[in-house]
DNA sequence: CTGAAAGCGCTTACAG
DNA sequence: CTGAAAGCGCTTACAG
């Protein structure tokens, strides 16, 4: 430890005071050229630490920006946050993650805490069921909020996020189009927005091919590789017998074609299946797995981006940002076997 | 915005001091239960929000940790860092998280940004080459680092890391067991301690049964995924044919495994391939991988629990303390076909 | 170009 | 059981 070296320490030493100190550590031009050097070089020696809370307590700016999403783990999420990252840590800003696993205590516990902390904004995908006001919370306290893939009703923040609908019907298609007529739609929940739009999508896509809607072929609740696996069962033993599966998303697309393998049947050739998010790991599934790209790395640097900006004093991104999906066909989809 | 609400609008409001207000927040005994209770109610309908920076000013304890590992989205750090946040939480902690892509730079300015923020600890994988400077700049400004899965020379801070070359030698051994032989060790880099204590381990195994190392059987470099895919290729043209493959670790094993069905083989059967670490992953891919527990929620539980203890005056943890890695047999390893 | 002084919002002895 | 006052380490007008 040792006493704590501050800026009185360094002006002592130099004969000056304190505000030239502060000044000169941030390189401003009213401190002279050698003051400052010599000022930089005694921080140097003495190893002083500049101490953000005080700057922050007088400066109320404290370059901590807070991110919060379902899962940090789930590589979806990570993807975005790869992005977020890279942005912000161009900008010089500090950024703060936690998980909320969809619950909304948890993540209100987490906007309180950075609010405690003099947190300059926030990105949050918001757990299920966040109510406006927790978003309110943020913004009437000073901290801005900019929400990702998830939205939340009536609340006029800006937002980036997938075209859900548009993208699930582009792998709804595709299999339509390989003369697939039985289709089952595996995983998702109602309760997000996410999970509606594309449930939607999945429906308005066989409608406009004049396919009748089975709602027993949709197999709700799968969201990870685990369940999409486990859901293999299920999904094997409908009575119907699709011969294809439109998936929440690649994970359990990718669980679900191990749990197909596991049962003796070929994925990509018994059973097509796309995937949704083309995640890194989608090319090389084996088979390599057609889906739609849904601009994870996209929706991270424009959220990130949006956020420096409002803290900068523009604010014109409010409201919704789609963002628009595209198909990528691999090897995991293949026409229909004539029986 | 509104102004601010903070300690001293409460106490005007109620005609009391900002001392009497902020024991009272703080649940101090010395404040009468009736007052309390009023200055809590009061602090709810103001919409107080406590300022943790001048708080920490005052008190030097900003209640942030620090956490630092190479990749967060990796599955094996995400594992870990899943058990730290469980311990964190529940102690009220707020974690910083950041990737250092063992960039050394990076990871210092993480250090730097932590000490002025306040931290009162930092848990770190260290990136490749880190000094033991950068770990004492932690420790003499009063920050203690906990190190995890990776050891840095001559530094006597904890250490949390499984037992290396033991483990791999578990798998290693495992596979001559079953008749194997000629057995390529895929993946990792001499360039971290782990790197290198898990090849001595594949060499040590080897010698012990009597089998001649062949340095040409090392495929160095793969971690992830996405390089034991493409590592197959080399592996599947070793002049020597390898019957076996042991894994750096669980994603270059179902990567490779990947590359290895892509070419017409069947992993498990035509080649045994083991992994590392047992990544909830582990048992899902097809086939289902052989490999070596690796203690990722131990190793995260018992780092938190070892800062914690050390924030709180004890410190009897500094040394090594190494986890005692577990085989897990499953369908990706099996005998030897005569040929 | 440099300095003296106030203030950011808390907590903590110290009095009473 | 409650209050007055100092101080944590900065930055920012304001003077000179």
């Amino acid at each position: 430890m040792g006493q704590k070296v501050k800026l009185s320490t360094i002006a002592d030493s130099l004969g000056l005071s304190t505000a030239t100190v502060s000044l000169a550590l941030r390189d401003s031009p009213l401190v002279a050229d050698a003051t400052r050097e010599k000022i930089k070089e005694q921080a140097q020696t003495l190893g002083y630490i500049y101490n953000r809370r005080a700057a922050s307590l007088r400066t109320s700016r404290s370059g901590i920006i807070g991110v919060v999403v379902h899962d940090i783990m789930n590589p979806f999420y990570a993807e975005i946050l790869r992005a977020i990252e890279g942005e912000l840590d161009r900008n010089r800003q500090t950024f703060i993650l936690s998980n909320h696993y969809d619950s909304v205590e948890k993540q209100r516990n987490f906007i309180e805490t950075l609010l405690q902390l003099g947190g300059d904004g926030v990105i949050m995908s918001p757990a299920i069921g966040t109510p406006k006001r927790d978003i309110a919370l943020a913004e009437e306290n000073g901290m801005p909020a900019i929400l990702i893939a998830r939205s939340v009703d009536e609340v006029d923040v800006p937002i980036y996020r997938g075209d859900d609908a548009y993208g699930i019907a582009l792998a709804t298609n595709h299999l339509i189009g390989l003369g697939h007529s039985c289709i089952a739609m595996v995983g998702g929940t109602d309760q997000t927005s996410t999970g509606r739009h594309r449930y939607q999508g999945y429906v308005n896509a066989l409608q406009k091919a004049n396919i009748e809607v089975d709602p027993d072929l949709r197999i709700p609740g799968p969201r990870t590789k685990q369940a999409g696996f486990e859901a293999a069962v299920n999904f094997l033993s409908l009575p119907q017998k699709p011969t294809a599966a439109v998936c929440w998303n690649d994970l359990v697309a990718i669980g679900l074609m191990n749990g197909i393998a596991r049962a003796g049947l070929v994925p990509g050739k018994d059973i097509s299946v796309t995937g949704y998010d083309d995640l890194e790991e989608a090319s090389i599934a084996t088979p390599s797995l057609t889906t739609v790209w849904n601009g994870q790395a996209e929706v991270g640097r424009m959220a990130a981006r949006a956020l420096l900006d409002k803290l900068n004093g523009s604010s014109d991104a409010d409201g919704l940002h789609l963002i628009r999906p595209e198909m990528r066909i691999r090897q995991s989809t293949s026409p229909l076997k004539q029986a």
